[in-house]
DNA sequence: GTCTATAGCGAGATAGAC
DNA sequence: GTCTATCTCGCTATAGAC
């Protein structure tokens, strides 16, 4: 039989993340106090320290988890025939993953500076890699002939500022489905890599 | 005769911003005190209060000052002729501008949740306003059939986003000079709206 | 596992001497 | 115009009761 004496405790991680995912996206990490968190998940700060050694660990925690499932999801697509499906598979990916995560994101990026230089150094790599997966495609679709571009590298940096940027201005229930900003989206990536 | 007794008081104001707008964009605007700017300036933390009525003052004064410079210096841009010429120049005075500011630009974008909603309105107005005079030169393109793109407003989006995305990765003395960036970029572009 | 209470610190802002 | 000194507040993190 499963322990199940306090069912609401073993759910006070989970929801400390959720609560501190929610706040530091909002607010920023370094205005957001612990009391804040606990307030939000309805304990008191000192209850935090059983889930979290310190807060910087809270916020490492959220970007190590953030950055495992975008590299996991992404190796969990399916194998595209050619360099240019890949590209639409990935655009799709991009927009579609970012979009339901944005707080994720935008911790993920906003708050690299407040990580001790070991966590983001860890970060980074993850980061790399993703952007390096990318690459990979316009380079094998440039020697192709598939793709036109000057600059495989440059242009990795420019798709994916182009794709995350949607988070900035795209709201649900607006002018466009999401279906349809997909769309769009990857006509003009197709366009800007020549294809 | 203009005053002079103490030229260093003259310049205290201006040191006060530069000092402030360094660590706002390293560490972030709600993980900088005070004295850190004030010792930054070499005064003591109570004479700033002559110079700004408080941290958030402070704050909003950059953000207002780059907005407006941006505004301004767009609307010195000369006249082009057509409008995939005017999109050129939008897009190397983009790159320019941005990245000259690196560490204004990064403030404008990331410390937008810590203003005053009042003051949060203002500077938002001033990037709508930039985002549709972009917008307007690709709309204008697109009637004139010289652009080929599904949606004005979502490509003002995506372009602005793309080429911000410079600031993220370029560094002075690296692979390319930003005039060859610049050419990659404006590359990308002019083939993303189809012209 | 969660609470109350608090230690220890540093923050923003102000008062008054010079 | 700048300094020193300080008020008041809120923060992270910990100790110990339950």
């Amino acid at each position: 039989m499963a322990r199940k004496k306090n069912s609401s405790a073993e759910i006070t991680g989970p929801r400390i993340r959720a609560a501190a995912l929610r706040l530091f996206a909002r607010q920023g990490y370094a205005a957001v106090s612990m009391r804040q968190i606990a307030q939000e998940v309805g304990v008191q700060a000192g209850a935090l320290y059983l889930y979290t050694p310190d807060k910087q660990s809270l916020l490492f925690d959220l970007m190590q988890t953030h950055m495992q499932d975008l590299l996991s999801e992404l190796a969990a697509l399916p194998e595209a025939g050619g360099p240019l499906a890949a590209l639409e598979d990935f655009t799709r990916f991009h927009i579609r993953f970012h979009r339901a995560r944005s707080d994720a994101v935008f911790i993920a990026y906003m708050e690299l500076r407040n990580l001790e230089p070991e966590n983001f150094a860890r970060i980074e790599a993850m980061r790399r890699s993703y952007e390096a997966y990318l690459e990979g495609i316009l380079a094998r679709g440039k020697e192709a002939g598939v793709f036109s571009l000057p600059d495989p590298k440059l242009a990795a940096f420019a798709l994916i500022a182009m794709l995350t940027g949607v988070n900035t201005w795209y709201r649900e229930g607006g002018r466009l489905s999401l279906g349809h900003v997909e769309n769009i989206y990857w006509e003009m990536v197709r366009k800007a890599v020549g294809a």
